[in-house]
DNA sequence: GCCGTTTTCGGCCCGACTGTTTTCAGTCG
């Protein structure tokens, strides 16, 4: 039986194919949307099949489709376009510059299957001889291609951290395994990761070793020794894993090691020489006597050093040894200091659940409070909503207060920052909001000063409480827009305006480096929010919170670890200039 | 192909941007 996912995807490429082949284009998004639809049904399909039509998208025909799915895992009319056109032209429209019409073009004239034969072709400076292409295109095309080939050095966290997790949680189900963790820069919840490190404890390697090597979800193994193994595990990309196995004696000072950072281990071993020991990844060994000390864990691997325990997240090699020693580590946030989530988008712009579901959501994750910002009437393509829209949502915001008990749902918006600076509501609509946050969605490409006024314009009206992901970038995928960001940090902590640390694994906007800065140098408040766009991604809130852990933060520097009421107090408090 | 009605046709989120053109097609979000 194929899964609401599988048909779905059937749908979209049946949508991509009559793209390509011409057919009229709101045919193609009728199935495009048909997918959706299915994509998204709460209901089983066996219980739905007779009653598609009623499903919003599907109609006569595209029900036919699902109907014709579900009972034989095909689709005629799919068969069709994979026995006419190939294959390839798939992954010909993935890239970045190309769409249905270009790939078409390019199969015809040039009989261009797939992004190798692309590639060909642009060396052959073909393609710039097509209509509607020139040499500026066949460069970016080969720009585009070069990028997708290769497997980015480092991937997302989010993106790794739930595949490692697994093969965590498949290790220790092995009887034989007494201890293991996640370590190094998964475990500092570094923003992006290059591969997996876990330590495992065993009085057993030898079994260990054969067992990791053949867990579920291993796609290949590198290597295989008694104290390393070495797998294959697929995330967007294949992912090495290197699982290194240890004593159950060894394990703490093993997690310390391979947890790293480089830098932090190289001034613990400093600090540990001075006292005439060395350390290494099987213990304390101590130099006078040759006796080894081992831990039960790395609190007292740290104790025994003369160190408060480090968090894993400040093991950069950044001043935490030194400040550890000297005055103690700050009280780090904590995923359940945080009391609600100021950035959820819900239907009524490019959300995926009701304004009660992200409520019961935020209820069930034991917040006292969430903010639906939905996007503003400027941002046509997320639905952004108008004046007379805001107003009417505000009035399911009341009914869902109304229904709901133990959670209050604030009425908030996500304003969009126009190009000159000037906000996409007026101040008199923004007024009404309890929550207002203001965030750059167009005209990235401005220059420092042009975009930094921009965004100082936003931080002064009086109504502004929160900047959203300051500086825009997307990990891997775009950069931070040109910004002078101390200019906005000052500003920001002057005017009481909050900055956002956004939360989305793919954002992680403003990063570590700028939270400490935002906050030591100038006394910023950042506001930790996930920007779900469905209930299922307010868990993202952890990739915030190790960020904010990175960042040295504690629940002072955080709006959202306030109580409900505070938190409207300080909200007001910036509309009345204090 | 879907949908709603100003019901059985005609519209379908639409504006910005880019590189190609010489007034615009294609892509993107």
């Amino acid at each position: 039986m194929p899964s609401h996912r599988d048909i779905a995807e059937m749908l979209f490429e049946l949508a991509n194919y009559m793209e390509i082949d011409g057919e009229n284009p709101y045919r193609a998004n009728a199935y495009r949307r048909a997918g959706q639809a299915v994509e998204h049904l709460k209901r089983p399909l066996e219980e739905i099949k007779e009653d598609l039509q009623s499903v919003a998208g599907i109609g006569k025909g595209t029900a036919a489709v699902i109907r014709e799915i579900i009972e034989t895992g095909e689709s005629s009319l799919l068969n069709e376009y994979r026995e006419k056109l190939p294959k390839g032209l798939m992954s010909l429209l993935e890239l970045p510059g190309l769409g249905p019409k270009s790939v078409k073009t390019l199969y015809k004239k040039l009989n261009v299957t797939n992004v190798s034969e692309l590639e060909q072709a642009i060396r052959r400076q073909q393609v710039r001889t097509l209509p509607g292409f020139g040499a500026k295109s066949e460069a970016k095309l080969l720009e585009a291609i070069q990028r997708a080939g290769t497997r980015p050095e480092r991937l997302p966290l989010g993106h790794v951290r739930p595949v490692a997790e697994e093969v965590l949680t498949q290790i220790q189900s092995i009887p034989e395994v007494v201890q293991a963790s996640l370590a190094g820069s998964i475990r500092r919840m570094e923003e992006t990761v290059k591969d997996v490190d876990i330590v495992v404890a065993t009085e057993q390697p030898d079994h260990v070793a054969r067992e990791v090597a053949s867990l579920p979800a291993v796609e290949e193994v590198v290597n295989r020794g008694t104290t390393k193994v070495s797998v294959l595990v697929a995330a967007d990309w294949l992912v090495q894993v290197d699982v290194r196995i240890v004593t159950p004696e060894q394990y703490a000072t093993a997690l310390h090691h391979f947890t790293g950072s480089k830098e932090h281990n190289v001034r613990i071993r400093q600090i540990a020489k001075e006292k005439g020991w060395k350390v290494s990844e099987y213990g304390v060994e101590q130099l006078a006597d040759g006796r080894t000390l081992t831990f039960d864990e790395e609190t007292h691997f740290y104790n025994e050093l003369g160190l408060p325990y480090i968090p894993p997240e400040l093991r950069q090699g950044k001043g935490e040894t030194e400040v550890g020693l000297e005055q103690g580590l700050p009280d780090l946030v904590a995923e359940k200091d945080i009391r609600g989530d100021l950035h959820v988008h819900s239907q009524w712009s490019d959300g995926h659940c009701t304004i009660r579901e992200m409520a019961e959501a935020a209820k069930s994750k034991g917040y006292e409070y969430v903010a639906v910002t939905d996007h503003s009437r400027s941002l046509v393509i997320a639905g952004g909503l108008s004046v007379e829209d805001l107003m009417k949502q505000r009035e399911e915001i009341d009914r869902v207060n109304r229904e709901l008990d133990g959670i209050t749902v604030l009425a908030g918006v996500e304003v969009d920052i126009l190009p000159d600076g000037r906000l996409d509501y007026p101040d008199d609509v923004l007024e009404q909001l309890d929550v207002v946050i203001a965030s750059v969605h167009s005209a990235f490409g401005q220059d420092e000063r042009t975009m930094t006024k921009r965004i100082l314009r936003a931080v002064e009206n009086p109504y502004v409480h929160v900047i959203a992901h300051p500086t825009g970038r997307l990990l891997n995928r775009r950069d931070s827009y040109a910004l002078n960001l101390p200019e906005i940090f000052k500003r920001a902590a002057d005017t009481g305006t909050v900055l956002e640390l956004n939360a989305n694994p793919n954002r992680l906007d403003l990063n570590d480096r700028h939270l400490r800065q935002a906050v030591e140098d100038y006394g910023v408040t950042i506001a930790i929010n996930t920007d779900a766009h469905r209930a299922e991604h307010l868990h993202l809130i952890t990739y915030g919170v190790g960020t904010a852990r990175r960042g040295w933060l504690t629940r002072h520097h955080i709006l959202n670890t306030l109580t409900l009421d505070k938190l409207v107090k300080r909200l007001k408090g910036k509309n009345h200039g204090s």
